[in-house]
RNA sequence: GAUUCUGUAGCUCAGCUGGUAGAGCAAUACACUUUUAAUGUAUGGGUCCUGGGUUCGAAUCCCAGCGGGAUCACCA
């Protein structure tokens, strides 16, 4: 591996503190008894308590000035600052542990335990006066320092998303904002399971490894089992399952998991995401709407104390109920085509005056859904339901008590995406199993997105399913929505990306084979001879020489070899 | 998948119509006992993404590839 000056510098300080004797790496456990963020809170109102405080965290600045030094020094809650004074540290002749370990061996970056009393300085900043302090971790590698000043203006970013996403670690240590929106996303997520135990519902776990793949129109993964040696799909959906658990008895279950569909990548698509379902019996999409509009202002005032979210430019509102427009409606309302007063055959032709792509094998119900998102979605900021889909468009809802043709269905758009979707359960098994043997048609005309044929599910719903209600909500999305974040790498911990390219390098051992002591293997890599063949084909004089400098430049403690040496190496 | 922008020091970025690289922060050394984007002085640090091509000469121009961002299409 190839080093930096400043990485080869950090693992001699840490040789250096293990010849002094002090373990870079300590085992034994370090207790801690306060906080960054507490003691800024806290420490004018109950200065006493903090009289002798015991802290561990990363240092991320120093600011020294003779023989005493502050300290930027952050824990799981925040920052502080320490006061270090050598006479503190040292009181006796031998100031070693200031000038030499403090001073010359710490880094930004490591990890220490404080032990000392928290005071305020001249200039008004609450510190903690250090008097002593123990190496917890020695940090091999700079971190990005990133500075604010007093506006919180960032002065020298870490902005490079790839950086950022591929090293999620130092963006979580540099940019505390980054820690927030998962904070903000944890919070999401517990705050719906309190709201959904405490009506009794149960949350359960299904496989996400399955032999069909179904409930919702996505192209799924392939997985491979050994010992079964057969073919597996990683589930798109949950809902086939939890319908079984309906079935079995549960009044009501959900579950918080990942799907995986594998399709395009983008600002809102990650190929694995986060969705909750939740199905509960003897319910109809009329009650989970408003379930749904209780549930998302619990939720946003639990993230962000208010109903409001700020996403961008536009002021999103969580406080329900919202507004119910039926997708015939918005496509009125938005476009002033009538589509219910139309035939199949005039909305194509409506739909190509517009310019969209549609062909002549979509159905009235497809076509609406097309013009449903090219006309329309985009136009829906505020939390909206969209009800009452076309029925080819939903294979597992049952059909709408009053409108023929349509389904007891609905979407939540916000921001004009879609960040729910819910209905009436369909539970009529002879017409479940014809609504899916209508998807084998459409799979065998090549869509790849079409369902399967679950007999298992068809026979659960032959032994009856209560009327329930279902929703599944995008749990992405919507931190996405409650964070102000516009993409959904910057919501998810490590979205997926290309593997880093390695650079091709020869082993160690391989130097090693070649007759090269392994002291001397950082220099040859510094002159660019990487592989045994570079090495092979070097000019010996060359490589001796540059040795020389080079063994001064990298701070090799070792003899120089001897030319006949070097030509060893490359010519045996 | 298409279009477009982009890849230079540990980080953030300059680098003109081609002459083998600069700044700030970080690092190293020295000074400094309450600083706070600490300061001052000095020093070191680069496979200019990779591979070809044009040229006396390429970070720069051309081609191809790889990574990333943005926009568009499809899916949530």
């Amino acid at each position: 591996m190839l080093l930096s000056e400043q990485e080869i510098l950090r693992r001699q300080k840490r040789e250096d503190l293990i010849k002094m004797g002090i373990e870079p790496y300590p085992a034994e456990a370090f207790p801690v008894n306060a906080y960054a963020d507490d003691i800024s809170k806290n420490y004018e109102n109950r200065k006493i308590d903090y009289k002798n405080v015991s802290m561990a965290g990363r240092l991320m600045g120093f600011r020294i000035m003779g023989s005493a030094a502050f300290a930027e020094f952050q824990d799981s809650t925040g920052r502080i600052q320490l006061y270090f004074r050598r006479d503190d540290l040292c009181p006796g002749e031998d100031k070693t542990l200031y000038n030499t370990v403090f001073k010359k061996l710490l880094d930004i970056g490591d990890i220490i335990g404080v032990q000392g009393f928290v005071f305020t300085t001249q200039t008004g900043e609450i510190s903690v006066h250090v008097q002593e302090f123990k190496l917890l971790n020695k940090s091999l590698r700079p971190l990005p320092v990133v500075k604010r000043d007093e506006d919180g203006k960032v002065h020298d970013g870490f902005t490079d998303p790839e950086l950022r996403y591929r090293q999620r670690y130092v963006d979580l240590i540099v940019n505390p904002e980054v820690r927030d929106i998962f904070i903000k996303r944890a919070r999401i997520i517990s705050t719906m399971r309190s709201f959904f135990d405490t009506r009794g519902w149960l949350e359960v776990e299904t496989p996400v490894l399955q032999s069909i793949h179904g409930g919702a129109a996505a192209k799924p993964f392939t997985t491979h089992h050994n010992a079964l040696d057969m073919g597996l799909y990683l589930r798109i959906a949950t809902e086939l399952h939890l319908k079984r658990l309906i079935v079995g008895g549960f009044e009501g279950v959900y579950e918080f998991g990942k799907l995986f569909r594998n399709e395009g990548m983008d600002r809102t698509h990650n190929p694995e995401f986060t969705t909750v379902e939740l199905y509960v019996a003897y319910q109809d999409y009329l009650w989970m709407m408003q379930m749904t509009e209780e549930l998302l202002e619990k939720v946003a005032l639990a993230v962000n104390g208010t109903t409001k979210a700020t996403f961008g430019e536009v002021e999103l509102d969580f406080a329900g109920p919202y507004p119910r427009l039926s997708i015939t409606d918005a496509i009125l309302q938005y476009t002033g085509l009538n589509v219910d007063l139309l035939d199949e055959a005039a909305i194509r032709t409506q739909c190509r005056e517009w310019g969209m792509e549609v062909d002549d094998s979509m159905g009235k119900g497809k076509l609406i859904d097309e013009i449903f998102g090219e006309k329309v979605e985009s136009n829906i900021i505020q939390p909206t339901f969209i009800i009452d889909h076309p029925v080819e468009m939903s294979p597992l809802t049952k059909k709408h008590r009053s409108k023929p043709g349509m389904v007891e269905r609905f979407e939540l758009f916000v921001n004009g995406k879609e960040i729910a979707n819910a209905y009436s359960e369909l539970n009529d098994p002879i017409e479940q199993k014809a609504r899916f043997e209508d998807q084998l048609v459409l799979k065998e005309r090549g869509d790849d997105e079409a369902m399967e044929m679950d007999d298992d599910f068809i026979r659960s719903l032959e032994y009856g399913m209560p009327p329930a209600s279902g929703i599944g909500i995008g749990i992405d999305r919507l931190t996405m929505m409650l964070t102000n974040n516009a993409s959904i790498q910057e919501v998810i911990f490590f979205p997926q990306m290309r593997p880093e390219k390695k650079v091709e390098l020869a082993k160690d051992a391989d130097y090693v084979a070649a007759g090269v002591p392994a002291v001397w293997i950082p220099a040859l890599q510094k002159m660019n001879l990487f592989t045994i063949e570079q090495l092979k084909s070097a000019n010996p004089n060359k490589v001796f020489n540059d040795l020389g400098g080079l063994r001064k430049k990298l701070k090799i403690n070792e003899k120089m070899p001897t030319l006949d040496h070097v030509k060893e190496w490359i010519e045996a």
